[in-house]
RNA sequence: GCCGGAGUGGCGGAACAGGCAGACGCACAGGACUUAAAAUCCUGCGGUUUUUCGGAAAACCGUACCGGUUCGAUUCCGGUCUCCGGCACCA
């Protein structure tokens, strides 16, 4: 019979959703397990990414199963965003027919690739029925203090003419389209993620199940430095200026500042001077060369002495103020000291402009000649020239004179982040819009409650350039005042389709609740994930968002844990003659294809099998032709021998076993140890279906051995029943097939996971590999539980050893258990 | 520049706690079946050299490179090179 795996894939497929075979729901008595795999994006095809992230999530999810946990395992739409909008703009259809023709689409084909997925569960970001509670999550967010509305420089993407988050930038690039992110002043939504800072570094240490790489990228991110904070008092002014520095134990070395070009205090000091024109010039420059290239200036260092000078409060000192390109404005105060003797930036600034470099720090207590320094002298040391604090080691010298300065009240100890707040706001139609209103008497309202969902109107019109187009529906623009009832205009901005990614997996455990977005009850039993799977360019972005939200629903007693994500697994991308597979490149190679010739088993089996889920994974068309034929080599061997196979279940009778019945009983029971081993310890799914295709290969070996009057029938039931059981969770369709044509009751996903009886792995006789001087000469078969004299005796008593050994002197053995001895010979 | 990860046959990869390097699969080669091909089943498959009529056997080299520790190193330590990923004027 022959291996017909689209008849047997649909009938199972529809026999698992008549059933509603994955439908969970929470059970108390058994224990849950969150299995999470990140939602995808509706682009309109699934990827061969999604099939490797989605067969990692569907193997761990039947293997829970087998293993009796109550599996929570659901998928849904993460369906806002700007490609809807631009296929809108382009082909005229609007945002949401696109992104639901393309849900129904993906559905479909996840559903052909027999996933188990409870989609009772599914949810949508762009439902009104999930995004009221994204809205609702920004009222408590407002309602908190933690969204807040301001003017700053933010990121502007030109090309999708919206604004974008700091961690949507990526080489100043704009992390989706790739255009060059420049710079605007606006008035726009933040969330205070900042306030968070320390909580989201310090619990880092709690994610023991996440990957060091990630973790560090989190790490890098949030950016902690310690350091203090400085008050430099402007010469003839009223104003200070505040510096952020690291090295506080310098301070007596500084013999220049520098601020930001876009400080607000720079026009100020250079108003009506004869410096005015020259620093607006520079400032313009600057600006120009941010949106132009600024990955260029890393080269050169450019500043400009604004005619003002700045006082040291710690030695009295008046030190020239300078603008420089490499001073950024969001980095700390937007102002530093400049210390060119020991930083090599300000080394090299200050060479450039003639500035004079005063050493403060020295290698050692003696004297040391430091005033022809080459670069700067970054270590750490001993102080001199710094007043009261001459000869203290640097460390404790920066301690002390921050200690000083707080008692003088020219500064103070401060700890500086990195990451900035989450800029949520985004001029665009597809997405949660931001529920508030502005009134002419009120101000900023935010709409109750009870009034969410703030409904996207579809009244609008794309046309591609220029402003929002919600902006430009009045129907949606005007209304009324919830407070005074005047009226009022609504807020056109939506936002970041992260903030919708960053709850769905607290919504997935109860995903039809219209009253909350999830009840405490049911996110504690499923809370947390247990385990997510997903691809690590996400490792900063939404993870950290994530992590986020999810420690303010904490604080706000709504979650019942404060880290989302237990376990992470960050798979690896899939390749095609070694870049990542792109239309544009030419080398896609598409899921449905694959899975149209050889069906979903096979493509599920060969993406699993190729590389650790962790590793880029290279596609291989003869790779997979590979995992078909060994999926017909199953099917053969099952059907050839089932009617020589008792599926009872019934215990082996080890008494009557031939050599080959306890050979083969030795694979199966190793092969459920490595298998379980390989999937529970280390997600190694491609050892664990090598280790299935040697079971089978001793299968083959077994028929072509043994006459068939000859063969063991529980022997054979045993090795086939397992066989199907390991292999279920990687191929569920030709498994369950394969179960009943051999005589099992009930779905095979609902089997038990096998175990391992050591019996069957005990052996009488081990190899033993013998060395001399650490080369292998020889192997002896000796029985499991010599002694070592015993082995010893017996290995020197090897022909072939002796011949070796010959009049040479044995200096020493060594006798490695069951495994190997070494002879180390000498003259 | 800094921080991660990786470098193993023709290829994807394996070796889990320092103990037979190359499991499993692909490709390739030979055989069986077939009128033939495909499919299938069986066998071989890191390199060099030597021995042998042949089947076969043996020695040496070999896990990016150099060195160290050890009876023994793909695995541990020090250094170098290359590739991939992340961050990058961060004060």
């Amino acid at each position: 019979m022959e291996y017909r795996f689209n008849e047997i894939e649909s009938k199972w497929q529809q026999k698992w959703e008549k059933d509603n075979a994955f439908r969970r729901l929470e059970d108390p008595n058994k224990k849950k397990y969150y299995m999470l795999e990140m939602f995808p994006y509706p682009s309109g095809k699934l990827h061969m990414g999604h099939v490797r992230n989605y067969s990692i999530g569907d193997v761990i999810t039947r293997y829970k199963t087998m293993q009796s946990y109550n599996v929570l395992h659901p998928m849904g739409w993460d369906a806002f965003g700007l490609p809807a909008e631009n296929a809108a703009i382009a082909h005229g259809i609007h945002p949401s027919t696109w992104t639901w023709d393309n849900i129904n689409n993906m559905r479909q084909q996840l559903k052909g690739l027999g996933f188990s997925y409870d989609w009772e569960r599914e949810v949508s970001t762009c439902h009104p029925s999930y995004y009221k509670w994204t809205q609702w999550m920004f009222l408590q967010f407002f309602k908190n203090g933690l969204a807040y509305k301001k003017k700053s420089y933010v990121n502007w993407c030109p090309s999708c003419s919206t604004v974008l988050a700091n961690e949507q930038v990526v080489n100043n690039q704009c992390e989706r389209c790739g255009t060059l992110v420049g710079k605007r002043e606006l008035e726009q939504w933040f969330f205070r993620i900042t306030k968070y800072a320390e909580r989201l570094l310090n619990d880092i240490e709690k994610l023991k199940g996440w990957p060091e790489k990630v973790k560090i990228m989190q790490k890098n991110w949030i950016g902690r430095s310690e350091g203090a904070l400085v008050n430099f008092k402007i010469e003839d002014s009223d104003d200070t200026i505040t510096v952020f520095t690291t090295r506080p134990d310098t301070i007596f070395g500084v013999t220049y500042m520098v601020l930001a070009p876009e400080h607000p205090l720079v026009l100020k000091l250079v108003k009506g001077t004869e410096y005015e024109g020259r620093v607006m010039e520079f400032i313009d420059k600057v600006q120009h060369m941010n949106e132009i290239t600024r990955t260029s200036e890393e080269t050169e260092k450019e500043g400009l002495f604004i005619g003002r000078y700045a006082v040291n409060p710690m030695n009295g000192e008046r030190v020239p103020l300078f603008i420089a390109n490499y001073v950024l404005l969001e980095y700390g105060t937007g102002a530093v000291m400049g210390v060119p003797a020991h930083d090599q930036r300000d080394f090299e600034f200050a060479t450039k402009y003639g500035l004079p470099i005063v050493p403060v720090i020295k290698p050692r207590e003696d004297d040391i000649d430091m005033s022809n320094l080459k670069n700067a002298y970054e270590e750490e040391g001993i102080m001199f020239n710094s007043g009261p604090f001459n000869g203290l080691p640097n460390v404790e010298g920066a301690r002390r004179i921050i200690q000083y300065m707080e008692d003088k009240g020219i500064g103070k100890g401060h700890v500086n982040y990195k990451l900035r707040d989450w800029l949520i706001s985004r001029q665009r139609y597809w997405g949660a819009p931001i529920p508030v209103v502005y009134c002419a008497k009120c101000g900023i309202v935010a709409v109750p409650e009870e009034q969410l969902p703030v409904i996207l109107p579809t009244d609008v019109v794309f046309r591609g350039k220029g402003q929002s187009v919600l902006a430009e529906s009045p129907s949606f623009v005007n209304t009324s005042c919830p407070q005074c009832g005047g009226p009022a205009r609504r807020e056109t901005d939506t936002m970041d389709t992260f903030v919708c990614s960053s709850f769905y997996f607290l919504r997935f455990t109860d995903p039809k609740n219209d009253e909350w977005p999830f009840s405490r009850e049911k996110a504690e039993y499923w809370m947390p994930v247990d385990q997510y799977v997903g691809g690590v360019e996400h490792a900063i972005l939404h993870l950290l968002y994530a992590r986020f939200f999810t420690k303010v629903l904490y604080d706000l007693g709504l979650s019942p844990v404060d880290e989302p994500f237990t376990n992470l697994l960050t798979q690896g991308m899939v390749l095609k003659d070694g870049a990542k597979m792109s239309k544009s490149k030419g080398n896609v190679v598409s899921p449905e294809e694959m899975v149209g010739k050889y069906g979903a088993d096979t493509t599920r089996l060969f993406i699993l099998f190729a590389a650790p889920p962790e590793r880029d994974l290279e596609w291989s068309d003869q790779g997979i032709e590979g995992c078909y034929r060994f999926l017909n080599r199953v099917w053969r061997i099952v059907n050839d021998l089932k009617d020589a196979c008792d599926s009872s279940g019934n215990e082996v009778d080890t008494a009557v076993l031939s050599e080959q019945d306890k050979q083969l009983r030795y694979i199966v029971h190793n092969t459920i140890q490595r298998v379980t081993v390989d999937i529970e310890e280390r997600f190694n799914f491609n050892t664990a279906i090598s280790a299935i295709m040697e079971l089978v290969n001793a299968l083959y070996q077994y028929r072509e051995k043994v006459d068939q009057a000859r063969y063991n029938r529980s022997v054979i039931g045993e090795a086939i029943s397992n066989l199907l059981l390991l292999l279920a969770p990687f191929a569920p369709h030709i498994t369950e097939e394969l179960w009943q044509l051999t005589g099992h009751e009930g779905s095979i996903h609902n089997q038990p996971w096998p175990v391992h009886d050591s019996r069957a792995l005990v052996q009488e006789q081990v190899e033993i590999v013998v060395q001399i001087n650490g080369k292998v000469r020889d192997k002896v078969m000796a029985p499991v539980d010599a002694s070592q004299q015993e082995i010893e005796d017996m290995v020197l008593d090897l022909p072939r050893i002796r011949s070796l050994i010959g009049d040479k002197k044995v200096a020493k053995m060594i006798v490695v258990p069951k495994k190997l001895v070494n002879i180390v010979v000498k003259g």
